[in-house]
DNA sequence: GTCTCTATGTGCATCACGCACATAGAGGGA
DNA sequence: TCCCTCTATGTGCGTGATGCACATAGAGAC
């Protein structure tokens, strides 16, 4: 987030107040991999994809290909240049088998996180607010 | 996490893996005050009761500590010295009204991201890996 | 030529997090 | 008395993720 928290402001719903939006942490990784995984693509392409995972309107294109980088360093995903089509040339990227490893154990994570979350609601919910 | 990724680790497993073990971002916040909701207490004694949202055994005093007073100085909880009892002073905190209000507004955060978790695994379930 | 769209990338400041370390009261035992 | 341990509350510091602004550049349209 990198916001201001609610220290400055008087509302609390999603979407209208910086402290609210909070994502599982690092949740552009599996992101990334599952809509490669889908579909091969180019970075430019995922910026709009991403928002089918909570990933707002006019996602930041720094963070896709810093995270698209990283991952391609750890040999996650690979890449190759592809100068067909109209306009500059863009890099095209899949997932490797390792990546297909990563993924997999991301969704254990996610499933314990589900978890939580509804222990959370439950625990929540009992207080009768 | 802070820690070093999956860059220097050859295993993904949840806990034997520093790439692992992502949480909501600042889902801390939420837990302590659902916490102090079902039971004023110390600080000190959050620390084991921090377990049950998936803070981990020896979870670092020095995070409640901080969140704590930052809640505090956005009066979301309010705290007073408490000196009977044996061994040092503690500081007994409880929730505020404007408190109630952000975890209701957290609430909505969290479903929000149990559906978007649930939309992942079951779009990753489709691939059939 | 210059304007716009597509596409990839860097620089920088802020913040959450985790680890190590500091402080200190109270009770017990030698 | 001195020291040790347990309880309890904090501070310092380095790292990594994030978001915003900005830079670069090819290709087609006019």
């Amino acid at each position: 987030m990198g916001g201001g928290y609610h220290s400055d402001c008087g509302e609390h719903r999603p979407g209208s107040c910086s402290c609210m939006g909070s994502r599982m942490a690092r949740f552009i990784e599996p992101s990334l991999l599952l809509l490669l995984l889908e579909r091969p693509a180019h970075g430019y392409d995922l910026i709009s994809r991403l928002q089918d995972f909570g990933f707002g309107e006019g996602q930041d294109p720094g963070m896709i290909y810093r995270n698209l980088r990283r991952l391609e360093d750890q040999r996650m995903i690979r890449s190759e240049w592809d100068t067909t089509g109209s306009g500059p040339a863009r890099r095209f990227y899949e997932v490797t088998p390792e990546g297909r490893e990563l993924i997999k154990a991301w969704t254990d994570t996610i499933r314990l996180n589900i978890a939580t979350l509804n222990t959370f609601l439950d625990r929540f919910g009992k207080l009768g607010l």
